[in-house]
Formats: structure tokens, sequence, C-alpha cells
RNA sequence: GCCCCUGUAGCACAAUGGAUAGUGCAGGACUCUUCUAAGGUCUUGAUGUGGGUUCGAUUCCUACCGGGGGCACCA
């Protein structure tokens, strides 16, 4: 429809004497303003050689009658703003209710796509910048898989390096401490025992000491288990799971490889990629021990991801924006080690969780683990689950507090920080998760109660199509966009507009209200129940029948 | 010092170069004998500063001011 008007208004210009013009229809924000505008008659009323509300007559005239469209309008200084007939809003409905492919477009079919994202490191905390990374990763990915890819999950984790020694040595001071925090209580102690934590260091390298081994063997398989559960919590299933100590012992070959062809250099006994040369900064690949720094391991792990999966077609990794620069240098030296993989490699940097006070820093221990939080919040859930109709309290105390998370984190746009509120946090209602859920659970719960006053829904196509359905019938084109721009945040903009017009409805109108309408409103309440169903799928948020 | 990101109501965030700059929280006034009040209705209040590009700038360019991040052997 989108296309077949815009097709039409390039015609009617060309006609007017504009060729080549670009027409740009965009869904205005205020529904009184159409289904669809442009404005297109501002842009090109100089080339026409007249002024925009007169330009948008004639374009109106020239265009002349649109299947599908019930009434043009021309507003404020020359805006064009085009009201769809009923039939798309009928279309869209029975496509909300009855096909498995609402809200799915085609941009990406047919390809595959690997997302990397959450990266925590074994033997640290899981904190919320992880949580962070895995709310924005989980919708991305599922952005991308309603965009027709099939996408291969990854997680790449510190599994060697200094952070274990220091875990390993708190371990051994203070065995009743979790991973998390003998790493915390090892970093503190590290200045005073710095010989013991960097011997440990080279044991875990070297595999010279069974006990150290032993203790790693235990650190490393506890932590991954405790991850693991986090993981089921948030709803994300990995296909790969990539190690420093693995993936990544790969990378030394391949700087010493491309160090002799000139593209790494020695300095102070170090090899390093020369990044100012490319207006970037110079930094070390391997250190003068000869051990992979981070950057070194980062090519070992990129080869890695294109030999598990070789008809790749895009590999995309989310980390914090700190990580930025750091990303650009990579990016540079994999141009000319690996180009075909650089190619098809994107880093998306979100924006980092601080308090209000500055930086959190697991060194320091100021950290909120990612766990503490979902507690937390599962606990200031649970009285108000308790008093709910759901079967599974508990487990719907977890479900709103999974979605308070992660809408708090996927409200805005990915690259900024979120200031870190805990009471904001803690708070369940207006612009957030449980909004959400509560809207899906509303409309299941009429559809539930219908079910069984053995009601059916049923669409008249000759109703008036009211905003809620207005809204609704842009959900695949939000969707879309959100998509392309790889933004979540613009799919939970779209969301909460639709929640909110049906909540407003709901309140205005009683729909199991026994009169011949009640089919049809009952096939639009249905028609949001699936609709926000998959929206809030497609953000990785839960969405509970009962609330 | 250099590079990147970022400045929108008291607070936290939206706005695809367009229409009267939206939403939530907080504040004020209403609303549950009616399908779920985690809801709904009304209300107060904002684009850091100076230039520029454009028919039109919160959006693009530029300078300044403020905030965050990065800049060699950590990740």
């Amino acid at each position: 429809m989108k296309a077949t008007i815009a097709e039409a208004l390039r015609r009617a210009l060309e006609r007017v004497g504009v060729s080549d013009a670009v027409v740009e229809l965009e869904h205005p924000a205020e529904l009184k303003n159409g289904d669809y505008a442009t404005g297109t008659a501002l842009r090109y009323a100089k080339a026409a050689g007249t002024n925009p509300r007169a330009l948008a007559e004639k374009l109106v005239a020239e265009v002349g009658p649109i299947e599908g469209v019930e009434k043009v309008e021309i507003a404020g200084p020359g805006f064009i703003n085009f009201f769809l007939a009923k039939a798309a809003f009928a279309k869209a409905i029975d496509r909300a209710r009855e096909s498995e492919a609402w809200g799915k477009n085609a941009s990406l079919d047919g390809k595959k796509v690997m997302v990397e994202y959450t990266d925590p490191n074994p033997f640290k905390e899981f904190h919320i910048g992880h949580l962070m990374s895995n709310a924005i990763g989980e919708s991305v990915a599922r952005l991308i898989e309603m965009s027709g890819a099939r996408v291969v999950r990854a997680n790449w984790q510190g599994d060697v390096g200094q952070h274990v020694a220091k875990a390993i040595w708190g371990k051994m001071q203070q065995p009743e401490l979790s991973w998390g925090a003998a790493y915390t209580y090892g970093s503190e102690h590290y200045e005073a025992h710095k010989e013991a934590i960097d011997t440990i260091n080279k044991q875990v390298y070297d595999h010279t000491d069974p006990a150290i081994n032993e203790l790693y063997e235990r650190g490393r398989r506890e932590s991954l288990e405790h991850f693991e559960a986090i993981y089921k919590i948030l709803g994300t299933k990995f296909d790969f799971y990539f190690f420093e100590g693995i993936e990544g012992m790969e990378g030394p070959k391949i700087v010493r490889e491309f160090l002799e062809k000139g593209v790494f250099a020695e300095s102070d006994g170090a090899v390093i990629f020369p990044g100012e040369k490319y207006g970037l900064h110079t930094r070390v690949f391997l250190t003068s021990k000869g051990l992979p720094t981070y950057e070194a391991k980062e090519l070992g792990l990129n080869r890695a991801k294109f030999e598990k999966v070789p008809d790749l077609n895009e590999s995309i990794i989310v980390t914090a924006s700190e990580q930025s620069d750091y990303f650009k240098v990579v990016l540079k030296a994999m141009e000319f080690v690996m180009p075909k993989v650089a190619e098809k490699t994107t880093h998306v940097a979100h924006g980092m969780m601080r308090f209000a006070e500055g930086k959190m820093s697991s060194r320091k221990g100021n950290v909120i683990t990612g766990e503490s939080l979902i507690e937390d919040l599962t606990e200031a859930a649970q009285a108000r689950a308790r008093e709910s109709r759901a079967a599974d309290p508990e487990g719907l105390a977890q479900s709103i507090a999974v979605a308070a998370i992660k809408y708090q984190i996927l409200k805005q746009g990915a690259g900024k920080d979120i200031i870190f509120d805990r009471e904001r946090a803690l708070s369940l209602e207006g612009d957030s998760g449980p909004y959400l859920q509560y809207a899906h659970a509303r409309a299941a719960g009429v559809m539930e109660r219908a079910r069984s006053e053995g009601i059916e829904a049923k669409l008249d196509p000759n109703a008036e199509a009211t905003d809620l359905v207005r809204t609704l019938h842009r959900f695949p084109d939000a969707l879309a966009y959100a998509a392309e721009k790889l933004e979540p945040h613009l799919l939970v903009n779209h969301l909460i507009e639709l929640a909110s017009a049906f909540n407003s409805w709901y309140a205005q109108v009683h729909i199991l209200d026994g009169s011949s309408e009640a089919p049809h409103k009952l096939a639009i309440v249905d028609a949001v129940r699936a609709t926000l169903e998959k929206g809030l799928w497609t953000l990785g948020i839960p969405a509970p029948q009962q609330m």
C-alpha cells in the first residue's frame, strides 16, 4: 500500500515536471493526520515553480483516486495525508489473529546472522552491565529473526587471565565466598599479594599445579552453570560459547604470521598494531612477555566464528560503548588480517549502566549483580502476584521482574547510558514492562471469558476503524523500522502506544455486552493480544496470560 | 592534549529534516455494585549558548560551554 501511494506520487510529480523525485511516506505522529503522510509538496514546490499548497493540490488532482485509499487531505503548510479504506484495517486484524507471519518483514530473507552478546567472565560477577548487553543483544537477535534471517547466538567469555588468578587466590583464602566475591576479595588484596597471585596466573596457563588445576576447573564449571541459570530466567539460549582460553589462544599465531607481513610492528618488546596510521589508537596485541592481549584473542574469536558457521552473512557484536574505540582498532587490523571477516563484522555499542555517583567497577566491588537485581524486583512484585489470578504467583513475579528490568534498558536509545535508579527500577507502574504485560493479560483475560461464555470473535468489515485499530495496523512497519536501525526502543515506543490506546479503549467500551457488536470488538481484542504477545516476544519480555 | 558519544520540563526518556515538541514519574483534581484500578480521565511544566545550511532544524554543519567514555603491554 505504502509503495503504491509513493509510486503514484512519483509519477504525478513527473507529470508536473519534477523528475527523479524521492517520495517519503511516514506514519504521522497523530492519527488525525492520516495513516500515511508526505511532505513531498513542501520539498519540491521550488522545483515545480510554485508554492507548497498549490503543488499539493495539483499532485492530489494528478494522482486521482487510489484503490484502498478512502480519503486524501491537504493540511498545514502542504502535507498530503492519506486515510486508508477499512479493508486495510480489517486485513491487519485478520493477519494479527491468524497469521504466524504477522509483524515479520522480508528484508533479511535467507540471510544468516551471528549475534554475540552478554559476554560475562567466568570467576567474576554477572553484573547489571551484562544484563544490559543481554537485553539489547537478545532483542536485536529477535528483531533480525523477525526480518527473515536465521540467527545464531554467541557468547564470548574470558576464562583465562589475571581475574581468574585473583578469584582462585581469593577462594583459597576464603573458601566460603562465591567465585564473584572471591574475585573481588582477590582484587582488593592484589597489591599486598601480587607475587602469589601472579604465580597462580602463570600456573593456570601452564597447568603445572594439580591443586590449582582442580580449583580452576571447578570454578569455571560452577561459574558457567551459574550463568546458565540466569540465561534461563532471561530467556536466552546460546548456540555457541567461545572462550578466550580456546578460540582466543589462536590469536597469537595470527598476530605472528602478520607481524612478518608487516601489518603489526614490534615496539618496546611488544607487538602492536600501529592504529595511528589510520587515525586510531595504537594498541598492544602481544605483550612483551609474549602473552596475547584481548586484541589478539579477538582475532582468534572472529576467525573461529566464520569457521564454525561458514555461510554467515553478517556478524554483530554487542558490547558497552567503552569498547567502541577498541573495536575500531581491532576491526581495522582485521581488514588486513581477515578482510572478508572484517567486512561482515559490525560492532553495536550500547550505553553503560551507571550510578548517579559514578562508574561501577567489579574490582572495587561496588556492583549490583544481575541476580540480586532480579531477586529484589521479584520480591517487590511478589505481593501483587499473590493477589493475582495467576496459577503460579512465584513464576509470575519473576516474569514481571524480568519485564521491568528489560523494559528499562530497552525503552531508550541503545547508545545512551542508563542512570540506574533503584526506586525507579522497582516501580511497576506507568511507562514500564509490567504495563505492557498487563495490557496483554487483560486482552487474554477477555478472550478467556469469551471462550467460557461461548462467544466467538468475528470481524465486521464495515465497522469504522478506531484509533486503536489504526495504531495496530502500524505494528509491522514499526517493527521493520526498529530492525533496520537495530534499535529495540523504536519497537518499545510503538508497543506502549498500542497498549495505551487499548487500555483507554478498554476503559470506555464494554466488550462482552451481549450486543451484535461484541464479536467484532472481540476480534479487535484478539488482534491486540496477538500483537502485544509478538511485540513482547521480540523484545525478549515474557507475556503472562494472567496477572 | 587528541579521538568518540551525549546535552529536550523538578527527574527519567521519545520525536524517520516537517504539522500544536510526545510519554512516564513526581505535584494537583477526579475515577472500582460494570469484561483485571499494575488501569482510565483532566491538569502544571522543556529543546545548553552563539553562528550557519534549508521553504522548514530537537534533528545536519561549526564554535563554545557542561556530562560520559577511550587513548601501549588490563578486560
